[in-house]
DNA sequence: TAAAATCCTGACCAATCGGTCAAGATAAAC
DNA sequence: GTTTATCTTGACCGATTGGTCAGGATTTTA
């Protein structure tokens, strides 16, 4: 039988084991050096695991590739998704400004490999941008117009909004290394007065002044 | 005599030429591969010269990527310096906003060069960034908080404010592939509608509401 | 125009790249 | 316990990598 791995069933113990040691593996590398930059070298030692046995379990590095980004993105778009139409419009943002400062707080890896993609021209991942986010992107964007057709928030173009909070959210995952030299000190408390920054900012910024 | 680039003084005007074309095509590779993604063979291709020749103007590739990041740097800090302290607080903030993304549209490049560099851990870069960066990011705080401090910003942590401008600006230039696909149209009115709408959250958010 | 400096190139090199393969080690199933 | 499927590896392959070098072409200088 061939011996790839994504057999759809029957997964090993070991394979269980070994897959996901190369895709944390992976998700570090590829984070950090893109895909052109990253080697299976690379991955294999970080996985503590021989080249040749690595690739018993994924056909290529483009595979590994593909397989991290597929298993980040769920986790990568979920904030958005719980955006919710029925809640308080403030509220709502600000939950999901949350959200992503959190998950840039615990998972940078995560951003920076979307982050890498992005840089590159999102090469492989095109299909994904138009397949997945951007329905969710326009769904989200029509929530938000109709808050501020309602009154409940200030005028101004819903997706640049978006654009304005994955951006500010982010950046504490993608420039992290700038960040630690710019404003040294303890992580927690650079994200603590980041959540109050943004919180001030954006709250002040798009509620209307009654 | 040794022929190394950089000879301090006395510059061909072939040799000016040349290393124009080189870091020219250098800027452009290494922002889209960052330095480990990057190959002599691809700069030189798109240098129009062959890679010896390019080897004859620059050690190796690491010098070239040097005087990349050092030539784009100016550049790339000069909105930050024009921030005038005695100016008007929210023109000021304003039009340090408008510089940073006009640069954003008119060097996207230089923008994703850094954000390459800070994704991979900024490893060629730190001396510059405490040496040259963080002396004037802790000045312009400065003036920021005396702003604060005089009641003509709402109170928010300066450096944090400057992250967000940062992060809202360069966003445009190093996920453009990403804003490409989730708000097609002409490119310029992305820009101005970006640019409306970073005026109004952060104006909104930064002056006080009396 | 001839000498000298500069500029440019094809051929080459060792190291690393992504990836293969045959064969041995280990675990699972009977 | 032995057969069978799974797992692991060292050795290897062609292509690409960063970089060198001897020598030829071109430009500058005197």
């Amino acid at each position: 039988m061939t011996h790839r791995a994504h057999n759809s069933q029957k997964r090993t113990r070991i394979q269980e084991r070994n897959e996901k040691r190369i895709l944390d593996a992976a998700l570090k590398v590829f984070s950090s050096y893109g895909f052109r930059g990253s080697t299976i070298d690379q991955i294999a030692k970080m996985a503590e695991m021989s080249k040749p046995n690595l690739l018993y379990y994924f056909a290529g590095k483009e595979e590994i590739y593909i397989a991290v980004l597929e298993r980040t993105l769920d986790e990568w778009l979920e904030p958005l998704t719980m955006l919710n139409p029925d809640g308080e419009p403030a509220e709502e943002i600000w939950s999901y400004i949350e959200r992503k400062l959190n998950l840039s707080r615990t998972a940078p890896a995560a951003s920076r490999l979307f982050a890498n993609e992005m840089l590159q021209g999102a090469p492989r991942i095109q299909q994904i941008l138009t397949g997945e986010l951007k329905p969710l992107v326009d769904e989200k964007c029509a929530v938000i117009q109709k808050w501020i057709d309602a009154g409940k928030l200030n005028p101004v173009d819903p997706v640049h909004l978006v654009y304005m909070i994955w951006a500010a959210t982010q950046h504490y995952a993608d420039f992290e290394a700038q960040i630690d030299t710019l404003s040294p000190g303890p992580r927690e408390q650079r994200f603590a007065n980041a959540s109050e920054t943004l919180k001030a900012v954006f709250l002040n910024g798009l509620l209307p002044r009654s």
